[in-house]
DNA sequence: GTCGCGTTTTGATATGGATCAAACGGAGAG
DNA sequence: CTCTCCGTTTGATCCATATCAAAACGCGAC
């Protein structure tokens, strides 16, 4: 049922703010848990990720321009990031959701170079990122895990530049919500039942398409039977059909 | 006169390939120089990069799929990244020239993503990545450098995302050249006069645009006296009529 | 509850860039 | 030198998506 399974996220979300902070018992893996630390590591890791803060709906979590002095780790929530243009011209970037690591646009000029606004009331752990940098020389194995988390988000964003590239909007459509399927499943979270967080104006941003766009693809997979559609709730009926819009194309 | 900039690039190219491998008189600073080494530091660097690599026209440096072991540092020559999708199609994700840092996108899955293939006869410098780990834990000045190299590449590839998203074809063209310029100009190279070591096609599949589009609003912008071009030679008649080409847009 | 506004859907039309096509030009091979 | 091939230019036409428009829907404010 659709509303039961977004109640269930919702909830998870408001148990794990509940708990007390410390990276062993936080969902968030992405730097706080990579493989093979010791305890005593562990608790060096707590000691640097322990500035916790909330962003309402709406809010930034920072903007393009801010000095940047700290990366963050989504605990819960969603993020979208965005860059505006001199013209007013702009775009999303990204989405990120619990788990995920925002800020990373920051170090290269120890300044924000987009800006980071949540979709939904959410809550970040901030990690100082001179204590990172310290840490993760002491520490080999969280020097590596930082380093992947980085590699893999200019392997992301090469992902989306062929979205922009080379696909025509059906298949970016179709991309962008196998790929959220995954992510919430990698995460724990049903990967066939979901509610959207950003609008079809937001998606389309990211995908370099007009919300009409945007709205006539869900129509049209609706209508073909991959996906029920309901406002912001989607249901993915053929992950194979998706799948399919994309690799069918021809030559 | 434009033959004669482009065969001083050429020999500068060629003085540097006879200079006895060495960070402290490397022209490639972005990971070998970075500002405040001591002189033993420099000698660890020196015993970091030792491993030259030559690459001929046409040759990949690395293909997707291939284990990754080592970033490379252009000394000379140019290279394009392209990933090739499962149906064939494929993009173009950028191009480096001598002074950037390639592969960084391997480190996150220990495999690299891309192909890296030389538009001219190159030569780079291998860095064994496990090394280059270890002896950014030892200098903070080179772990700070490192990062901030990743970061950019972030950015980069942000500034790509939007090229392809939000902006027109002759816009995305003169983002491209006047990108060309800048890097060009950081290098020592003529910021004016230039020559494309890639095909029309190849820029177009870079910006996502088809080949014809490319050859058209070059013909554009010289019919408009922003450029001239003779095949691959580009001389910028008008960095500020370039710069307009899309400040100009209307909305 | 009603109101008002922002979001979404759907339809009609416009257009930028793709596609198809053909001719040209330069570089390398012989 | 000529021939051939690949890359490029330019023109004509097509089409996917943008744009313009209007109605329906939902949600928050009151």
């Amino acid at each position: 049922m659709a509303r039961a399974e977004f109640l269930r996220e919702q909830s998870t979300h408001i148990v794990l703010a509940e708990l007390k902070t410390a990276c062993a018992n936080c969902n968030v893996r992405e730097i706080c848990q990579p493989a093979g630390l010791t305890p005593e590591e562990l608790d060096q890791l707590d000691a640097l990720v322990d500035v916790r803060r909330k962003v309402k709906r709406g809010d930034a979590l920072y903007r393009a321009g801010e000095p940047f002095d700290a990366l963050y780790a989504v605990r819960s929530g969603f993020f979208k990031s965005r860059i505006t243009y001199e013209d007013g011209r702009d775009q999303v970037t990204g989405f990120s959701m619990a788990g995920e690591i925002l800020g990373m646009d920051g170090i290269g000029q120890d300044a924000h170079n987009c800006d980071a606004v949540a979709l939904e009331d959410s809550e970040v752990c901030a990690i100082p990122y001179g204590r990172l940098e310290e840490l993760s020389r002491e520490i080999g194995s969280l020097q590596r895990h930082f380093h992947k988390i980085m590699s893999r988000e200019i392997v992301r964003e090469s992902g989306v530049m062929m979205l922009l590239g080379v696909m025509r909007a059906e298949e970016r459509i179709a991309a962008f919500l196998l790929n959220l399927s995954q992510r919430l499943n990698a995460r724990g979270y049903s990967p066939l039942e979901f509610h959207l967080r950003m609008t079809r104006e937001e998606i389309g941003s990211y995908l370099g398409l007009k919300l009409e766009t945007v709205s006539r693809a869900f129509s049209k997979f609706h209508k073909d039977g991959l996906i029920e559609v309901e406002q912001k709730f989607v249901r993915i009926k053929s992950i194979e059909g998706l799948k399919q819009v994309y690799a069918h194309h021809v030559n």
